[in-house]
DNA sequence: AAGTTTGTTAAGAAAAAATTTAATAAAGTT
DNA sequence: AACTTTATTAAATTTTTTCTTAACAAACTT
């Protein structure tokens, strides 16, 4: 076989990935990590643990951009630092089981978000409160407490739910609810 | 009650309102929602609808940020236009019921990611299938394409399963499965 | 201990995104 | 039909973010 067929198929080989890491990337973009965080996940789940200047080399980067792109991937728990023996540079590899990344990435942002809310509301409802306490107060902006501090209290359960769809994604019970299945119905 | 009071009472409303709305704004930011459409989801939230120039005013920026802010989160689906009789102005109103915003959002975000990953798998493989269809390539290179094909073929499920969790979003059978309580159990 | 290798932080440059003003369009009113 | 009112698009500016080069720090080697 002729080097030029050789790397022609290389690249064939090559593009295929490119299309699927490109809509890793595009995907991630939709839940705001950034193109080149996503592009950076899209490479590593491809390949396996690489230390930084392998990163460098693939997606011809600096290398500070890889160390803090893989910050941000270690961060939201879709990568993780392995232990390559024989070498003392770092290396990381990508969670490649989707599910497992689904479980990962979005339990640590819905438990932020109730964390960050029901926070927020408590410190709100605290505040209305005095406004509806005071009796020296105009009675139309204490009715408008009242309803500001109810719709607050409303919410709550929203927040309360999410924990609970947390817990159930890491108990397995939500994949007991709806079992994974391999049926095209699309 | 003097003027002063009642400002200050005012403030203090406000105030208490904005805390909500900024951490409203800064969870929608975790979801790769900019600041700014998060603040003016989180002010619609706590209004009725609304023009246009009453958002402006109310936030204080142009128009066409308003503009195109709101087209966003209309996007989004968690905005909708409103038609108030009597003015000629467009209204909105913001989705309340977190519940719904939640099945809105992420279930359009879901689905987006179904559909531009599938399609990059499926032109990926059909590339990944001449390699390894082709016998004058290297065979070395034919069994990557292979176990790559394979990566790819196995990432499936976890598509179908994204469909299915959209699915039972919508006929309500997650929350079946995750029933909505009150229990404050943070 | 001096010199390497590796990773991170800092500063500056480049690129991208958001925002505003100005211009245009569309629709309604007099 | 000319004039208003309202919303959107375009162009230009500002701001923010990302990325790179350079400096630094830490750990290992010789």
């Amino acid at each position: 076989m002729s080097n030029q067929q050789g790397d022609n198929a290389r690249a064939s080989f090559e593009q295929a990935k490119a299309l699927v890491i490109d809509s890793i990337a595009e995907t991630m973009d939709l839940y705001g990590v950034t193109r080149s965080a996503g592009n950076l996940y899209g490479t590593m789940y491809f390949g396996n643990d690489m230390t930084l200047d392998e990163m460098r080399e693939k997606l011809g980067m600096s290398k500070p951009s890889m160390s803090t792109g893989v910050k941000k991937l270690q961060d939201y728990n879709i990568v993780k630092q392995t232990f390559r023996k024989g070498t003392r540079r770092q290396t990381f590899v990508a969670e490649k089981d989707f599910f497992q990344f689904f479980t990962n990435f979005f339990t640590k942002k819905w438990l932020r978000e109730v964390r960050i809310n029901l926070d927020a509301i408590h410190k709100a409802q605290q505040e209305l409160d005095q406004l509806i306490e005071d009796e020296s107060v105009d009675g139309n902006l204490r009715e408008e407490a009242l309803l500001t501090y109810r719709q607050m209290e409303d919410s709550k359960p929203y927040y309360y739910w999410l924990q609970k769809l947390v817990a159930s994604i890491e108990s397995g019970k939500l994949f007991d609810a709806i079992p994974v299945d391999e049926n095209k119905d699309q």
